[in-house]
DNA sequence: TAACGTTAATTGAGTGACCAATCAAGAACA
DNA sequence: TGTTCTTGATTGGTCACTCAATTAACGTTA
C-alpha cells in the first residue's frame, strides 16, 4: 500500500516509538524491532529510513530537546526576570515535557553521551544554552548567579531522577514545589 | 593453581571489575566477558561464582550501598544535630564514594531497578534509610524536614549526575561547596 | 488516455556477530 | 580419594543490519 510521503510520517512514528519504548524500558536495551513493531511497521523499514539503532535514538533525543526549548521560548516573552526564571523551570514540568516516559528516555539519553560523540555534543550544547539562559535570568536577583544556576540546574536533573524512580503516577506539582521554593529561599 | 579460598578473594575482583567497567561504560551492557577479564580471570569462573551476570550487578549494588552507608556511620557519631548533617553529606563526596567509576556505576543501578525487583528493592530500602536520616537530622534545624530533606537528597543525585556528565577530572570539591551552600541557605 | 518506465514504500527471509550460560574435563591441593 | 579451582569448547538464542523481490503510486509520451 505505498503512498507516496510516507518518509516524515514514519520518521516521526518511529521517533515516537522509540522515546515510549526507551522510557518504559527504562534503559538503552530496546530493539529496533520493538521500535518498529509499536510505531506499527517493520523492523527493515525503520533501518531503511534512519540506517541504524543509533540515528533513531539521536533523532529521538534531537526531539526532545528541540520540544523542551520550543515550549521555553513559548514561555520567555514579556515577562520581568522574575517572570523569565519561572518561565523555565515551569517548562521543564509541563506536560509535553514531564511525562514519566519522556523523562526516563532523557535521562537514558544522557546515558547515551557516554558512547556516542554526537551525542555527547547534543548534551553539551543543550546544557550550555540551560546554563546561560538561567544565568541571565538570575542577574540582578542572585548574588551569585552561576553558582545558583548549577544548583538549580542539578537540582532539576535531580528531581528528575527520582520522579522516575518513584513508582505511580508522575505528581509535576510536587516536582515544581520542590524547585521553586528551592527558588524563593534562594533569592530572598 | 588452585589455591583453597579463592571464592571471597574471586568474588571481590569480579565486584570492583563489574563497577569498574559499569562505570567506564556508562552503562549496564557490559558482557561478563568483559568484567572476567578485567578481573583476571575466564567468563566460565565469573558464571560458576555467581550464576548470572544479574547476580554480579546485586553484589556490585549492594557492596557500593555497604560502603556509603559504612562511611555514613562512621562520620556520625558525637556532633550536634549540624554535625551529622554535613556528615551526611559530606560522606556522599568521600573519596570513597566519589570516584568517577562509582558514581557512574552508582546511577547505572538506578536503572537496573526498573528491570530487576531485587534491585529495585534495595534503592528502595537504601532512599528510605537516606531520608530518615536527613529527617532526623534537619529536624530543629529547618521549619519543614520533610521537604528540605527531600530536595537535599534530589540535590545530591542531580549533582552526582552532572559530574558523571562532565568531562574531565571529578571536582568533589565544587560538588560539596554546591550542595553546602544550599543547606547554607536552606537552614538560615 | 493507455502504456511504460521510474521511483518510493514495504517486507520476509536471511547473515553474521555476539553473548549468557552450560558442561565436561584437567590440575592442584587436602 | 575427593574437593576446590579453573577453563576451553559448545550451545542456544538474540539482534542489528542487508538484500532481493513485490506492490503501488507518479510522470511522460505517443
Amino acid at each position: 500500500m505505498p503512498k507516496l510521503g510516507a518518509e516524515p510520517i514514519r520518521k516521526a512514528a518511529l521517533i515516537n516509538a522509540a522515546i515510549f519504548e526507551v522510557g518504559r524500558a527504562g534503559s538503552l536495551d530496546v530493539t529496533v524491532a520493538q521500535i518498529a513493531r509499536r510505531a506499527g511497521m517493520s523492523p527493515a523499514l525503520a533501518h531503511h529510513y534512519f540506517g541504524s539503532k543509533e540515528q533513531i535514538f539521536l533523532a529521538a533525543m534531537r526531539y526532545i530537546l528541540r520540544t523542551y526549548g520550543q515550549s521555553v521560548r513559548d514561555a520567555l516573552p514579556g515577562r520581568g526576570p522574575r517572570g523569565r526564571l519561572d518561565a523555565i523551570v515551569r517548562a521543564s514540568f509541563a506536560p509535553q515535557n514531564f511525562q514519566r516516559e519522556t523523562v526516563s528516555a532523557w535521562l537514558n539519553f544522557y546515558a547515551l553521551s557516554f558512547v556516542s560523540s554526537d551525542a555527547a555534543r547534543l548534551l553539551r550544547i543543550y546544557h550550555c544554552r540551560l546554563r546561560s539562559n538561567l544565568i541571565v535570568a538570575l542577574r540582578g536577583l542572585s548574588d551569585h548567579p552561576e553558582q545558583t544556576a548549577d544548583t538549580l540546574g542539578a537540582l532539576i536533573d535531580g528531581v528528575y531522577l527520582r520522579t522516575v524512580l518513584t513508582p505511580g503516577p508522575t505528581d509535576a506539582d510536587a516536582a515544581l514545589t520542590t524547585v521553586l521554593s528551592y527558588l524563593e529561599e534562594a533569592l530572598s
